[in-house]
DNA sequence: CTGGTGCGTCGAAGCGCTTCGATGACATTA
DNA sequence: TAATGTCATCGAAGCGCTTCGACGCACCAG
């Protein structure tokens, strides 16, 4: 292994001033810096990051804790933990990956010094992790929203903003009466606070216009969906417009208005809130908010660093949501 | 922070005979081990990772290069992701995660001693990480298998024997016109080499039995799968058994048989290669040899840690396939 | 009673880096 | 010409841990 000591030999010159050349903390002479990093090269010096970590008390390294399981919302997963990396990437950082359920790895990591902050994908209202976070020095950065954020920092897409949006779009072309199609009761109950923001938003929203709105949750599966559909036709038999925040159920919602005999949007509009991709993937694109999971991911690391050098305190930042129309919206049927 | 010095002072012994207790690898009396352990206890003490990176050239973490793009794969990668994780734990190891186009991450963790050991995902015939891999300190398990391995570990499940495997079912129900429903060219041509290797079984196997065995590419779109089907007719009218091996397009292969009028097992019998949960959670189960990719992570890790700690060379391992019978395939129509 | 043998523990070196204070060379000002 | 300041560089301490050799003690055999 090449130490900072060979390369010091090498340039002629004494190992602080190699540390000082590369890191630049303090000025040191054109020549002398071109020698230094002539032999760093010659001599393919790489500085040993447990050594790095030990004298500067910085990794380098950022904590990313995601749900691994293999469940249905992967793509969406996928796309926080690519954002995440490849803005790590940009500070400097590299990532170190926990499971969900490892709540030792929390201390293990933090109290260990392995990382310089953590970020926390899928949490919950309670979640059990922010105890252990905030008895952390690093700080750490939620992806989502609990009931009490102190001292944490956290980013989410705006949920209740996005079901206004959704609404407005749909009330502006005339539609009166409109179901939510939503998350899974399980989501819910206990999980994720992003379905109670979302039904919150929609509820307010249509009162404040006087619209008729109707929320009916919606298993993830097709057979979920069907009934959820059915459900909508039951209790609000003039819907004109469906709003549809269930990724999974997505495709199954529109085979079944299909079946129906419902034509979209001569019969009846749709507005999805999921990622774009899924949202143009559709048969027939569809109007969408999107849900910007990369972009969530790489503010999730903004934020990260933020804290890391400077005083920045916590804050919570909410992404305002953007709608974007296609073909599966339309001017309520007459 | 708490260190080892806390420690030592509080229980009354000294910085060694801690670490020594700590690590078990010299023998320390009961009672000194005890006051040891309650001293670590009430300090809530973490050994610095760094620090002891640095003194025990072990880091405890272990790379992982995953490909991060969101496509349509991102099923399979989340299990190998998790496969990988959830069994370095049982190591006591952690996962730094890289991108797979991070080329430079390879120097980064690797020469600059944050990891243990490097995992790389999705390797291909000539990979470009191979050169930088051979010429690190630490061993390297590639999943996949490349041209040339020497020096470097890999395992993948045997897609050659897969594609024995589904034929000779097939074959003893009785099918004599086979056709193989495989990956789009791009995969086929420039990138990992299972496609290959499973178009090679195939291809093999049916001359070996004397059967019409008939392989058709197939892009990983609806209408990719509607094309391939109808090539497989078109160039083999009689044929009476399907293979597909393209996780993506299975479904809509499937759909298109419905169309065509085919009735599955009745007219024509269907084998997927894909993971267990995708081949039960079609409409109907399907007969399939299941691609097992959470285990090949944890397989992955298993050849790492064996190359840690002991003279282990570097192998290949292979993992056999198998095919569990379900609904979709049954004798040859008269 | 002596010399040898283990066992349990200690002290100190060293892993490779960052950073602080000190130093020397040189230019500037009074 | 001496005092002052600036700039570039150096030396050494120290980050928290592991590990090697040494040491003291109890025990046993001779």
């Amino acid at each position: 292994m090449t130490t900072i000591d060979d390369v010091a030999r090498a340039a002629g010159v004494s190992v602080s001033t190699v540390s000082y050349a590369l890191s630049g903390k303090r000025p040191i002479s054109a020549p002398t810096r071109a020698r230094v990093e002539r032999a760093v090269r010659e001599l393919g010096y790489r500085p040993h990051a447990g050594a790095r970590a030990l004298a500067s008390q910085r990794t380098n390294v950022l904590a990313l804790m995601a749900p691994l399981r293999v469940d249905v919302n992967v793509g969406v997963i996928m796309q926080f933990v690519t954002g995440v990396v490849t803005r790590a990437r940009d500070f400097e950082h590299d990532v170190l990956l926990l499971t969900q359920d490892d709540l030792a790895g929390v201390d293990r990591v933090a109290a260990g010094s392995m990382v310089d902050a953590l970020i926390m994908m899928d949490v919950e209202a309670e979640d059990p992790r922010l105890p252990l976070l905030r008895r952390q020095k690093q700080p750490a950065v939620l992806i989502g929203l609990p009931r009490d954020p102190q001292g944490l920092s956290c980013v989410d897409l705006d949920f209740e903003a996005a079901a206004r949006l959704a609404v407005d779009h749909l009330a502006d072309l005339g539609h009166r009466q409109i179901a939510l199609v939503g998350s899974p009761h399980l989501v819910l109950e206990r999980r994720t606070t992003y379905a109670q923001r979302m039904v919150h938003g929609f509820t307010t929203e249509t009162a404040r216009r006087g619209i008729a709105g109707l929320f009916v949750p919606c298993e993830s599966s097709h057979a979920g969906a069907v009934d959820a559909v059915d459900r909508v036709f039951d209790q609000l038999p003039d819907v004109t417009a469906l709003i549809v925040h269930n990724e999974v159920a997505l495709p199954a919602v529109l085979a079944t208005l299909r079946e129906r005999g419902k034509e979209v949007p001569r019969d009846i509009s749709v507005v999805a809130v999921c990622p774009e991709d899924v949202a143009v993937g559709q048969p027939q694109p569809l109007t969408a908010v999107d849900i910007p999971a990369m972009t969530i991911g790489s503010v999730a690391v903004d934020m990260a660093a933020a804290r890391l050098d400077g005083d920045h305190p916590a804050e919570t930042r909410l992404l305002s949501p953007v709608l974007t129309g296609r073909e599966s919206s339309g001017p309520a049927p007459a």
